[in-house]
DNA sequence: CGTTGTGAAATGATTCACAGCT
DNA sequence: AGCTGTGAATCATTTCACAACG
């Protein structure tokens, strides 16, 4: 596979949309699927639905397009949804919750091997088959598990230290809900989701609509 | 203010992140913080919070750096935070609910007036005490309440409905927590959050990290 | 004929570097 | 001296347009 130091960032995440657009299909072996059929599904020009695949070798046939099938595939081992990963969720509050629930993430390859959370209250019940443990156990929990994700959930201001406590666990990516900028080492791969930043988001693209006519 | 047509979408991004970080200051009248503090606390250059911010006028002062709450305020002008948005919620399973646990969301200048699910299980129940509706009175009640964004946390499969149906409602704006392209006017602002994407994208760059490690 | 893969051109975003203000 | 605002330069991404292929 190609080198993966020069991928456009823009791209990974069309990829994610082309391959949930395919994952979306029931396609029969020899169903094959175009770049302006993609272009289309996911909202761009089908110029860039090619170029995004061509970074990563050529999968398609000249006059044909894609085998679905194939190219579904390929997607999965360049986004690393073909193996498991091995997960735990730090915080079982409202988003935490929503996570433990969500169950699809066991079919995109995501096991949830443990969750943490430091009320109490809490400790102890379960939730989505997830058993709360102690966030005083995180550290050690994630390095006998050999967890590789953490699902970070807490409260922003907790949120560098128990951060902290899943590197110093062992874990390379943090999906970080959290509403705060994490600093961790570089090796560490970040990625966040905050509300508060899409509604902003969302409401200037509303006010510049009709500023616009 | 300057015209809302010519920003970089990155630049808004950013804007939220650097209010976020002053909301979470607690300054006197008189406190000032410089590009190159922002900067650190988002993490990208100092360079870049000049440019964005000046995308939108002249906020600083040559050798002093910006009046934080001045800054403050400015950044919920231009983001839209200083007034308030009627919204309402479609769907109450998973993420739904947990948007409507959320709280923080009135502070935020969202205020949910009504929620929507087509379980009969979960209609006429209350969730963070707002009250859920039957997805059959919700463009009528859209229109009623002059909803302007509505959050789609519906299943994949209903989200382009239940989007044309608040289309219809009148909501002029969607946040869409979906795994599906919305296909409505071009009026109508959409933002996605979609977990798998972002997973997606977390892993992809463990293993970048990995490759080139 | 339809469709891919891809250089070349165009557009967009970031970084540099420094004049000018406090 | 410290810091902003900004034109110019660099770097990144997208679009164009078309040769080559099935």
């Amino acid at each position: 596979m190609t080198s993966r130091e020069r991928v456009p960032q823009p791209t990974v995440k069309r990829l994610s949309l082309y391959l949930r657009d395919l994952e979306g299909r029931n396609d029969s072996p020899r169903d094959t699927v175009s770049s302006r059929d993609l272009a289309e599904a996911i909202g761009v020009t089908d110029a860039q639905v090619r170029k995004d695949l061509a970074v990563f070798g050529q999968f398609g046939q000249p006059g044909i397009g894609y085998r679905a099938i194939d190219l579904r595939q390929a997607l999965r081992k360049i986004l690393g949804t073909d193996r498991r990963w091995r997960t735990v969720v730090a915080g079982a509050g409202n988003i935490g919750r929503a996570v433990l629930n969500y169950g699809r993430l066991e079919g995109k390859g995501f096991d949830i091997l443990a969750a943490f959370d430091s009320d109490p209250q809490v400790i102890g019940t379960t939730i989505g088959a997830h058993r709360i443990h102690s966030v005083t156990e995180l550290e050690e929990t994630c390095r006998t598990l050999s967890a590789e994700v953490g699902m970070l959930a807490v409260p922003a201001s907790a949120a560098q230290s128990v951060a902290e406590q899943l590197v110093r666990g062992g874990v390379c990516g943090i999906l970080n809900f959290a509403p705060v900028h994490l600093s961790l080492p570089p090796h560490i791969a970040i990625t966040s989701v905050d509300l508060t930043v899409s509604l902003e988001q969302l409401v200037f693209r509303i006010a510049a609509n009709q500023g616009s006519g």
